[in-house]
DNA sequence: TGACTTGATGTAAACGTTTACATGATTAGC
DNA sequence: GCTAATCATGTAAACGTTTACATCAAGTCA
């Protein structure tokens, strides 16, 4: 198809009616219109009925720029979030799209993929476009970011995490007790040898925050993490398989994995599958955040729930309550559990090993 | 937790430095200002360095509600899609993001669930914000939507599909074609009654497309869809696992399953699963789009690639180009293919049935 | 009935930019 | 060496709202 100039228009601004015309049209003045269409029940009803079939008969679209100049509020919230491309974060954007689209709220979307410097750039973006507050992802962030927030007032919430430290809002759930438990799982069924599969730590607390909670578990145990029983991959199925792939053609590989979110565990799977390793007989497996491609499939993931709709419903009602001066909550932690499928099982030698 | 008032912040405004501001540092006018961050090379370069200077020590970040209340230009772009949750939109969206944040423009995202009443509102809550251009999913959408557009002179791009009339700028590809090779190459296989899991039709030009292109397929081969063998749900795993089992607890369920995408694919091998039919010997299932979810089952899906990034960096780059006056192609399809997996096979009895 | 409150509306300033135009300095052209 | 062209910068108006304040009419209360 060649490159083509047309019909189509290529400027952006046109005649637009202002509230000007609407307030000819009706018969007031500026400040009624305004009034009308902001607090309808300070003006008269007989005038709040004129202004309005004025301003539908000439498609008033009331000038977002100039409102936000004089009062200082556009009505944008703003999701920052590693990618979209992840379901997790898709899921709990939506959500927080949901919340705030009923309220009369827009979504300004970005992303940063765990550069924190990028999310501090795409932030001051956001501010200079009038964005009210925030949603971020996770607890780490660049310390330039939150004094932008502070210099231009604007309220924000930590998402994925509750701030131990209590110095910012947020809303999530327990990362260490969610990689704890499946990790105690593991041992409980008779495991010794563990492996774990993560994503890269930096710019990720949850990561981190994970390794460290399967670690708690296997000390707790009196077990340990074998360094080369390790392995870090950017978060997508194939370097998952990867990494996975490294664990098991290893001389001694472990007998379980823990993998630090369900993208890495399904990567772990197929690997075992393209390796002939059976899950769960020659290899268990978990994962993180119960989401469908984990639960799908043969046999189905083990996983924790993690509460990915109701992180993005209390992040974008806490924002709102706060907008709009209402009491909110400052620090929401939501339960998880671990969802049992099939992809566990005690070590093939496990008799021979732990003969109790 | 309890309900809390706190120290955090809950107001929006604050003091924020101005381009006045950093005029009086710099020691010049705040024409100068201007100029400077926006067109450096019309200003000396000795002034430049003290605005730049001047605008790096008092943090100043402009104010996009003043620039657009001037200029008619915000740099967002809003991206409206039936639900981000959808992996396909997410992946889409993303794709946008990339190339519209290396731009330096902000993404602005809404979701209307299909609703193209809902569709019309957030389109327009967009405008008033001051969103320069637009991406839609789909052809078909509220006729008031385009009017509005043309209105307000906001240029957009349809996508998912592309515009037969050449009516509207579209980037996509063809979505007859690719329900139209599935169903061939299960005819192909032997398969003579075929069923159809489909997402609900109103407001979804792809489903309908996609449909048209499995009954073509049919028609072709002399073959016709049974009104009992196709099913409409919901686009979720569950809604179409009950479609699937309303499909085969039939008298005479059909061989194969055509789904016009991954997500009633999965939903099916789910249903399969518990009523204890093996796919591909007892029941042959093909999806569309191709995502991870219907690639990682067991057995892998057989499905049609579609141009689910190509799709979003095209859309961005298309608006780009138009919104800077630069030439574009109004026009963009992308080619797709079938991915075969173990998900299709002869029907059992095809030895019996078509005996050549 | 007159002073006083209440309530709806109008008047006009302000929000922070961008940009057409004016100004003055410098350079070029002859 | 004088006029003209060029260039960097300043001046001031304009963008479309919201809102403090003023105004005016209509009630309220003694």
């Amino acid at each position: 198809m060649p490159k083509s100039a047309h019909q189509h228009r290529t400027v952006t601004s046109r005649s637009r009616s202002t509230s000007k015309d609407v307030a000819q049209l009706a018969g007031v003045s500026t400040a009624t219109v305004s009034r009308a269409l902001n607090s309808p029940d300070t003006v008269e009803p007989e005038t709040l009925e004129r202004v309005r079939a004025a301003a539908a008969k000439l498609r008033y679209v009331p000038h977002g720029g100039a409102r936000s100049l004089r009062s200082h509020r556009t009505r944008m919230i703003g999701a920052v979030v590693p990618s979209v491309e992840y379901a997790l974060y898709a899921r709990t954007t939506s959500a927080v799209h949901q919340r705030v689209d009923a309220r009369g709220y827009s979504l300004v979307l970005a992303e940063h993929h765990y550069d924190l410097d990028a999310e501090l750039r795409v932030a001051s973006q956001l501010v200079q476009h009038g964005v009210d507050a925030f949603v971020f992802v996770g607890l780490d962030h660049h310390p330039a970011l939150f004094s932008l927030l502070e210099d231009y007032g604007r309220p924000y919430v930590l998402t994925w995490g509750v701030d131990p430290m209590r110095r910012h809002p947020s809303v999530g759930f327990d990362n260490h007790a969610a990689a704890y438990q499946v990790t105690r799982h593991l041992i409980e069924l008779g495991h010794q040898h563990i492996g774990l599969l993560s994503a890269p730590l930096p710019g990720n607390d949850r990561a981190i925050t994970r390794g460290e909670g399967m670690r708690s578990a296997l000390a707790d145990a009196g077990l340990e993490l074998a360094p080369h029983h390790m392995q870090y991959a950017p978060i997508h199925l194939h370097t998952a398989e990867q990494g996975m792939v490294r664990l098991i053609s290893q001389p001694d590989p472990p007998t379980a994995v823990v993998a630090t979110n369900d993208i890495f565990a399904v990567g772990a799977m197929i690997a075992c599958r393209k390796a002939g390793l059976c899950i769960p007989q020659d290899m268990s497996i978990t994962g993180i955040d119960n989401t469908d491609l984990g639960a799908t499939q043969t046999p189905g993931l083990t996983s924790v729930r993690t509460p990915i709709t109701e992180i993005g419903h209390a992040a974008a009602e806490h924002l709102i309550a706060r907008l709009e001066g209402k009491p909110y909550e400052a620090f929401q932690s939501f339960p998880i559990d671990v969802v049992y499928r099939g992809s566990t099982a005690p070590p093939k030698n496990s008799a021979a090993e732990k003969p109790v």
